[in-house]
RNA sequence: GCCCCCAUGGCCCAAUUGGCAGAGGCAGGGGACUUAAAAUCCUUGUGGUGUGGGUUCGAGUCCCACUGGGGGCACCA
């Protein structure tokens, strides 16, 4: 006899998942069952998982991430809600700009050829998404209202240009946002990062800085504390004072006011010696001709380092004098200025300060170059100048004026006063966060829609000439990076008339981030087709924010940062009712292989396709949950697929197994097996409330062996108590196993689809025991087991638990210190 | 260096939020069926919850310290 070699055979019937898979993916095809009604009469909610990147086909991450997601969206489904659950791709970016320089081609080919391979893939693996609703961030119709959300950024101020060093990818030959840069290695390509000084688009996120902190408030406890940690950490507030110092005119050189930020204002007196950028503006305006070739001769070796040499905190401080002095304003001393690279042009006013008593980067400077240290907080240490440990702590001001004798929280505070008094200060809150650099030099992407003109500047395209297509005559070797964007090279592409004056004039050549389309596609969703703007304001205020978002967290900072900012921005232009586009998130673990990320050069990668041919679709997504929280790593060495398949073919036997008929009235069913089937049901509905996936699996299980006793060895497989349990299996086990369950659906004698069978009514009556296992201890160890009412009196139990005979043993005559007594679970009895 | 999370049978993991440590699965042992095997079914768990303290009648759960693992940030003034 032939036997598939995961087939499970029974009575002449056998579960064969590729017959399942070829049977029902063209049923629910038809059916369209995944489509929003939209119509009001179901509450709306909206589960989205982060869009895919169509590099080739699915990987194990994939199948991972949408296994969670696809739970979600068909519990609620079940649960009666009008679910929106979209699918699109985020098409644009690099790796197709990289393919198509190799097989000289157009990066559309390479792209949306993966995008028809992964969306194939995607319906083997049954996503219930809306295919109605599927969007390509590369297509015009999308880009398009990329391009006009940028317009209107730019309108409002928040998009501008300027010239500043920037982190620059010489591998990608393109500058990257602060947040793609890890370690001071691009974290794309891992090459370190240079500096280069640059004319670039920004986006001024640093605006909303308060309010994406502040809002994160709406989304504690439903966000993981973690990215929340991570995104408060990145906007990076803190609370200090901006103080100006006046630099010593110097010869040729004038006068100078610069201001520095310092969330130490309590230690101004303890202030030896001031450090300026060395590679800002300010540095090279302040120097004197006696100091400058000096200073450039610095700032050349600064420049020479790479982000990741500059970053060590192991290096030895280094800088120059600039020949100049600042003067301290409370106390007019004189401090000479230092031009070095510990002090970041970016953060703060890009001069400080320096306390070297009480901060350890000054500490190593003054060292360094002999400057004096100067203990202005007591904190009962050593002397900073003694030992080389800055003291940071709490302790009484000394050396400080009229500070003395303040501790450090009241000298912050009363140094404040006198410098806002003396107009030479005020207090102020400064953020980490940088404005997003959000234009790239390289072709597959959005075209930033402005035109330069000799005559009227900057001009953004007028919006009835949106989009700005790409040019679509460039391919391979035209596309490589040259430092420049290769729209350049498109020459009537970029010379256009001024839409102001209509003279001759220049699109600019840089295209948008990807991360720039990712950060409104979920907008996008709620009316895909929509013509009159990026979507529909009523559809969005309808649908929107999103009920349940499903990532990795990778995308922790980057992707979830950027569009927070987004929203409120479209909030602020009065699109948008709310302000937060995520309102609950889930991160799910990484898939790995014997504890490590699966990659290439480690060769412990696993395929998906593979897996899903072995394995089917139902084990490799029932084993994804099942593994473990949604959130912890699975590693596929540690899990059994088969096991899996072994359980779904258990499952779907019982289905064949029902002899009732369909519509009998369970009621007259067995009591015990209807008890545990509502008892499960209802389990299981509070822990998908509380996103415990791999733990309904187990109940699923608990279940599904029940019934199988019952049909054994009780009631048999005619009782009515049995249907109802396999129904309530086949339904269950729809969010995890769709062509399983369809398949049982199917057999029990019902229509498709059991994605819309609705979640098990639970009949309380069932839910109630009528007795329940009373555990009497003594001194906390268990010494009998009693059969009680369940609404036994606390009166009542402390009798029969006195009166026990094991009890009245273990206490051995001794008398009663206290009997606690929790009706109708537990007695313990404490002996004198 | 700073911050966050985690630690339960050989392994992946539950434990109604302070009340009997073990639900589910994997692996392993035993058995039924079979000429035999596969498949299927039945059956099988002293590890006391990383370590040391503490609170409590009672701690996997709360508090403190430590160890081990994972993650984030890191010249941010």
């Amino acid at each position: 006899m032939s036997t598939q070699p995961t087939g499970t055979e029974t009575g002449g019937s056998t579960y064969r998942f590729q017959d399942l898979e070829a049977k029902w993916g063209p049923v629910w095809e038809e059916l369209g069952v995944f489509t929003p009604k939209d119509d009001g009469s179901a509450e709306r909610r909206y589960v989205l998982d982060m869009f895919p990147y169509p590099s080739g086909d699915l990987h194990m991450g994939h199948a991972e991430a949408f296994a969670m997601g696809d739970v979600v969206a068909r519990y609620w489904r079940q649960r009666g809600y009008d679910v929106m659950h979209p699918i699109g791709w985020d098409s644009f970016g690099l790796p197709a700009e990289n393919a198509a320089i190799k097989r000289n081609a157009h990066p559309a080919e390479w792209t949306y050829a993966n995008i028809d391979t992964q969306a194939a893939s995607f319906k083997r693996y049954a996503i219930s998404a809306d295919w109605s609703r599927r969007l390509h961030t590369s297509d015009p119709e999308y880009y398009r209202w990329t391009q006009w959300l940028f317009t209107r950024f730019y309108e409002k101020g928040l998009a501008y240009r300027k010239d500043h060093p920037v982190n620059w990818c010489p591998k990608d030959q393109t500058v990257l946002a602060n947040e793609q840069v890890v370690n001071g290695a691009c974290e794309r390509c891992g090459t370190p990062v240079t500096k280069k000084s640059l004319n670039q688009w920004y986006f001024k996120i640093t605006e909303y800085a308060d309010r994406l902190l502040q809002d994160m408030e709406q989304l504690k406890g439903h966000w993981p504390e973690r990215v929340l940690a991570m995104q408060r950490n990145w906007i990076g507030r803190s609370e200090g004072a901006h103080v100006d110092f006046v630099i010593e005119a110097a010869g040729e050189r004038p006068e100078h006011k610069v201001t520095v930020f310092t969330t130490r204002p309590d230690t101004l007196h303890g202030a030896t010696f001031f450090v300026v950028a060395a590679d800002a503006d300010l540095a090279s305006d302040l120097v004197t001709e006696a100091h400058r070739a000096e200073l450039e001769a610095y700032q050349e070796q600064v420049k020479a380092l790479s982000e990741i040499e500059r970053q060590s905190t192991e290096r030895e401080k280094t800088g120059v004098f600039t020949g100049r002095y600042a003067v301290n304003p409370l106390n007019g001393e004189k401090l000479p200025v230092w031009a070095a690279d510990y002090v970041l042009a970016d953060y703060g006013t890009g001069a400080i300060m320096a306390v070297p008593a009480h901060d350890q980067r000054d500490l190593d400077f003054a060292t360094k170059f002999g400057l004096p240290v100067r203990a202005v907080l007591d904190t009962g240490e050593e002397d900073p100048a003694v030992t080389g440990l800055a003291t940071t702590g709490e302790g009484i001001l000394v050396n400080s004026g009229e500070l003395d004798g303040l501790s450090k929280a009241e000298g912050i505070a009363r140094a404040i006063e006198m410098v806002e008094a003396a107009g030479t200060g005020e207090r102020t809150v400064n953020f980490r966060l940088r404005d997003w650099l959000l234009s790239r030099q390289r072709f597959w992407g959005t075209p930033i829609p402005i035109i330069h003109c000799a005559e009227c500047g900057e001009v953004p395209v007028p919006d009835e000439h949106l989009p700005v297509r790409l040019p679509d005559n460039l391919r391979g070797e035209q596309l490589a990076p040259k430092g420049t964007s290769p729209l350049a090279a498109a020459e009537e592409w970029v010379n256009v008339p001024c839409p102001r004056c209509g003279g001759p004039a220049r699109r600019d050549t840089d295209t948008m981030d990807t991360f720039v389309d990712s950060s409104w596609y979920f907008l996008r969703f709620v009316s895909p087709q929509y013509t009159e703007g990026p979507f529909d304001p009523e559809a969005a205020a309808r649908w929107m924010p999103v009920g349940q978002y499903v990532g990795g967290v990778e995308h922790a900072i980057l992707h979830l940062l950027y569009s927070r900012f987004f929203t409120k921005v479209v909030h602020d232009l009065g699109l948008v009712p709310f302000t937060e586009p995520f309102s609950a998130l889930l991160n799910q673990g990484q898939v790995l292989n014997g504890g490590k990320a699966m990659s290439k050069s480690l060769g412990n990668g696993v395929d998906l396709g593979e897996q899903l041919d072995k394995f089917g679709v139902d084990a490799v997504r029932l084993t994804m949950v099942f593994a473990s929280p949604p959130e912890d790593d699975v590693d596929w060495a540690d899990v059994s697929p088969s096991g899996s398949g072994k359980f779904l073919a258990r499952a779907w036997r019982l289905a064949g197994d029902v002899s009732s008929g369909a519509g009998a009235d369970p009621a007259s069913g067995d009591r015990a097996l209807r008890a545990v089937t509502h008892r499960t049901v209802a389990d299981c509905a509070e822990l998908l409330d509380s996103g415990k996936f791999n733990v309904v699996v187990a109940r699923l299980m608990e279940l599904v062996n029940a019934t199988r006793k019952a049909i054994d060895s009780g009631p048999g497989a005619a009782d009515p108590a049995v249907r109802e349990a396999v129904e309530a299996t086949a339904v269950i086990l729809s969010l995890f196993a769709p062509y399983t369950a369809e398949d049982m659906w199917s057999l029990l004698g019902h229509e498709p689809a059991v994605a819309n069978a609705g979640w098990p009514a639970v009949d309380p009556a069932l839910l109630v025991q009528d007795t329940v296992v009373a555990v009497v201890q003594v001194q906390g160890k268990v010494r009998d087991r009693l059969d009680v009412p369940v609404d036994i009196t606390e009166e009542a139990l402390r009798e029969l638990a006195l009166a026990s005979e094991p009890v009245q043993r273990a206490l051995d005559g001794r008398g009663l210190r206290t009997v606690i007594v929790r009706a109708p679970k537990l007695v313990n009895i404490v002996p004198a």
